[in-house]
DNA sequence: GCCTAGCACTCTGTGTTCCCGAGTGCCAAG
DNA sequence: CTTGGCACTCGGGAACACAGAGTGCTAGGC
């Protein structure tokens, strides 16, 4: 039904559109791509892939435009991914060694990702449940009330402060503190709950009530902060584009953690690190836009995700060129620190 | 030269303007503010307001539009402030009562008040100058690796990765630390660099390597965050606004640090409370865009900047109020924790 | 001296019409 | 199945007219 030709067609249409913005018709294609028939033939053929659903005219005599069907099976079976020139790759890779902590490293993914793809970029946080306790910090403020402070080994940190039931003398922060140390250095965070449940029994019977308000914070800073923070970069790039929704739409979403989320859409546990793309309609929201995603993270551990999201009408071999390539340097800094 | 009901006139030429974007014309004017003259009179004012350059007319025989120096005489001398609703000083409180640390903190504050202004909100974090150190801490990584970490007093945590000379053991990891803290707690940060000079001097011979590497470190992380993280929320509310220069130009100015640091200003040290405006043209870059900005910080102790940002034709006594108040509910915030 | 009414004038924005050209679909011939 | 030819469609730009809002100016009234 779809012979190669009209495959070469599909091609063609949505390359000749993506790099012009232009509807295109049936002659400047037969010139432009040597396809070696006439104009005529083309048209059948468009003909045939509108029948399909494959492209569509927005006039009636204008040229033809890809639909999401169309972008998809480009996606799927006509293009190939393209990977970045060496020059892109040797600066990715500088630029991402001068990060000096793990917001900085985030920062500078997000937008050395907007840079390179010309679009916006987004970065979910890397999840706190693979990862382990580092440490766990105790630092009283005054008599009532302490700073928790968590570090991760993956160079998160979370603090909170937190408002003591009763006065506590700082010589007994300290031993709750070795404690709390002793008995979760190097776990898990999904193990943590569990470990932590006979805690109190563990601790002179004084020092109970303040310590079950410390590790009622604990817990809750682990489910809270799960994987709820994304940032993004590179809004300055939806100026050019048009969307089929609004722009106003778009950057509403932007700024929606939970929208972000659902965007980016979840990794995928049987094959972690592929390239997830979704096309116009295929979005929960934002239907007008498409978003290139893959996941990341250091080796087998999986952690968070990140990708970039741009008009429909977007180059979709580059951009996801782009995506892979600072998906896997960023792991490898992640895995390094 | 200026008599009263010329002034009368530019202050409802400038509500009515930023009311319904649309150029006003005598007639119109004159019947909706009952100044009770005749539209030929309030002509001949506003030929006098454009002969001073405080109107002008976008084409020849349309109505009279403000020019900067308009809105600039408008929120100097012809508008009051206008305080918050009760239920909108409830709602900021609440709000802003429920964060659980300084990201948190800034984070709903730069919502609040995007969504408050219908504007784009922009907060620039606590700076650590007036800061002082509440603790300083070293968790061993490995055996070639410490991370600092470095919380002040105003609920700010810095951390670093950092890489030793050579190896150290974790119990003159754990001096080094008692020797920092007992010499830094509580100190301004400003302080840090002299009371740490001659600090080396007090450990074994065979630490100061690793001690010079350590305090490195962290002195960079002093002076590099400085003042430097500045955030922004509410870019969806840009795109109804025109502006003069393009929506680009905003879009990429919000994510420019530095540019952004420009807009919101410094706080003049001798009225640090003081609400900022500059209108188009009184700003270093973006000259078609207004900034309303204050200072905010707990008490005497001035720390950051917060403001919004967006079009000329904005209501400034609404937006001045929204930027006062929360800038004073963020103090009193700052102030408790 | 200031305010007002009247009037002629100048624009912008809008609606209408017209026409060109790109692009199509279809048909018949190779 | 491909190709050339042909009639058809429709969007978009140019030309044009027109109504309406708003102005500046001048002459008269308080």
């Amino acid at each position: 039904m779809l012979d190669d030709r009209k495959l070469a067609v599909l091609r063609a249409i949505v390359e000749d559109y993506v790099s012009t913005n232009e509807p295109v018709g049936s002659k400047a294609l037969a010139e432009r791509h040597n396809l070696k028939v006439s104009p005529a033939t083309v048209r059948n053929d468009m003909a045939a892939l509108e029948e399909e659903g494959y492209i569509t005219q927005p006039h009636t005599s204008a040229g033809r435009v890809p639909t999401d069907k169309g972008y998809r099976l480009f996606v799927d079976r006509l293009s190939q991914i393209k990977p970045l020139s060496g020059a892109e790759r040797r600066a990715i890779e500088t630029f991402l060694a001068g990060a000096v902590d793990l917001d900085d490293v985030v920062t500078r993914t997000v937008r050395l990702l907007a840079q390179l793809t010309r679009q916006v970029a987004v970065v979910q946080y890397p999840t706190l449940t693979r990862s382990t306790v580092r440490h766990v910090e105790l630092v009283p403020l005054n008599e009532r009330r302490v700073m928790l402070v968590l570090i991760t080994n993956t160079g998160r940190v979370e603090q909170r402060v937190i408002e003591l039931p009763e006065e506590v003398e700082d010589t007994r922060i300290a031993h709750m503190r070795a404690v709390l140390n002793s008995c979760l250095d190097g776990c898990g965070l999904s193990s943590v709950p569990e470990l932590v449940s006979d805690l109190p029994e563990r601790l002179p019977v004084e020092d109970r009530p303040a310590a079950a308000t410390i590790l009622s914070v604990l817990l809750e800073t682990l489910v809270e902060r799960h994987d709820e923070k994304i940032v993004f970069a590179g809004a300055a790039n939806l100026a050019g584009a048009d969307f089929s929704t609004g722009l106003r739409d778009v950057l509403e979403a932007l700024e929606e953690q939970v929208v972000l989320m659902r965007l980016l859409g979840e990794t995928t546990s049987d094959t972690p690190s592929a390239l997830t793309v979704r096309i116009g309609s295929e979005n929960p929201y934002l239907r007008g836009t498409s978003v290139v995603a893959t996941g990341y993270g250091s080796g087998d551990n999986q952690l968070a995700r990140l990708g970039v999201l741009g008009p429909t009408r977007m180059d979709y071999p580059v951009t996801m060129g782009a995506v892979r390539a600072v998906a896997r340097y960023v792991s490898q800094i992640l895995a390094a620190s």
